[in-house]
DNA sequence: TGTACATCAGTGAACGCGCGTTCACTGATGTAC
DNA sequence: TGTACATCAGTGAACGCGCGTTCACTGATGTAC
């Protein structure tokens, strides 16, 4: 097992060989572990059967997780940071280029990264797990690529260009709305590029959710070639463009 | 149980009590089912579960339901069905309306009835549940929505001051792209509008999805108000609304 | 209207399979002196 | 460097539970004459 496979949370460097086999043995058990999701989906992911195709007894499993839902927030935090990744790295390849390419690029990877992975895609975007609650540990990783979006509009904000004090402000009603957001960003981002960044996020999540879930089957005939127009014009109606 | 809740395939009065109890036992076993979704979510949907419920033998559901896939489809059916008659009822309410308003009317529609059927919402539009393949028949049920968004752009395209023949087509990709969402409509409508159609059905979908799967929890404060805001909004990006 | 037969609903046992989790245990690896 | 002890990984049996589906059957309802 290569080292990039090593759990994402950043931990210090293995002392002993025992620890350093029990984190490669950590990240083998997730690997079969999506392999897994692939055939039967989170809700009927079974640690009897990651056992078994490990050859190793299900009851040792329990050294290495606490229990079945401790595995899913491990695979959920692994996907939106795997996403994030994604995401991330498509974003810098044009980070000098105009804000268009950067939403562009963010979105193809955000894309791109869905159909690779689409049963890591359906277990943090889809329909949630019953009887699982996503503990605490999993909104940092779930907030990058909202982050990511919220750089692009701060620095479409601070491009000379760009007359901010135009901008109309939505209602009070709707700031109070928006309130949450807004406290996790810095101060002084008008409502108004909020509202927008959301809007953006909303429709990219809608897109790639109807494509990967199969609800574009006999309705779009070239998937790639239509996300590519439809985000396109998104950005333009939402001001990410000239 | 109330006639109401017979299938909503249409079928030929039953002309027996035998066949009358048949019908309503296979409305309530539905029923039942719809409630266990809640609790453990399509995929863990549970056949002896239901007949337990029911106070029957499990082997007695088999003469109802082929299968468990086979009850699957019926609610996934009755779920698109359900869905499409709230939206074309709140439709309904403010049909001499403007188109604005209309399209209003349908979104609220659409995302009071997932909130208030959450589980059925998954149900067609989560997840994918794994190894399960949606008949035929679904398709019809789950067109309904969309083709009343359809609609809508008809109605836009025949009002007098609407100048259609200004609009910009998009390039012959594209217009490929969409070929098969146009099979299924009239000839003659614009490539234009079927993309702002699509748009506005992948926004209205993408706001949805959200708001019911728990991802604008601690984002959004007031999602009813933030809501009826971004899809205000969309309707003027894609020109449904002035 | 009554009888004979066919249809159908529902039963309960059985098949063969799955699951998460606990627990006392063995044997190997690591640590302190 | 060697020894004594503590820590840890992994085992395998067990608990108590679940599941979809089949099948021979009983008894009730419907149909044809």
């Amino acid at each position: 097992m290569p080292e990039s496979v090593v759990p994402s949370v950043v931990q210090s460097a293995p002392r002993s060989a025992r620890e350093r086999v029990r984190l490669e043995l950590t990240s083998e058990i997730k690997q079969v572990a999506l392999a897994q999701l692939a055939s039967s989906g989170g809700a009927a992911l079974s640690l009897r059967a990651i056992a078994r195709e490990m050859g190793m007894a299900s009851s040792a499993l329990f050294r290495y997780f606490r229990n079945r839902d401790a595995l899913l927030t491990a695979l959920i935090i692994d996907s939106y940071s795997s996403l994030a990744e994604a995401a991330e790295t498509a974003e810098a390849r044009v980070h000098e280029e105009s804000i268009e390419d950067r939403w562009m690029a963010i979105c193809h990877g955000v894309r791109n990264w869905a159909l690779a992975h689409p049963h890591q895609y359906a277990l943090i975007f889809g329909s949630p797990i019953p009887g699982y609650a996503a503990p605490n540990g999993t909104v940092a990783p779930a907030s990058r690529v909202p982050l990511l979006l919220g750089d692009l509009l701060g620095d479409l904000m601070s491009e000379k260009s760009y007359d901010y004090g135009a901008l109309p402000e939505p209602s009070a009603a709707i700031q109070r709305a928006i309130a949450p957001v807004r406290a996790t960003m810095a101060t002084g981002v008008p409502s108004e590029l909020i509202v927008r960044g959301l809007m953006a996020w909303t429709y990219l999540f809608g897109a790639v959710s109807f494509e990967v879930f199969g609800h574009r089957h006999n309705v779009i005939a070239d998937p790639e070639a239509f996300f590519d127009y439809e985000v396109r014009r998104l950005a333009g109606m939402v001001g990410l463009s000239h």
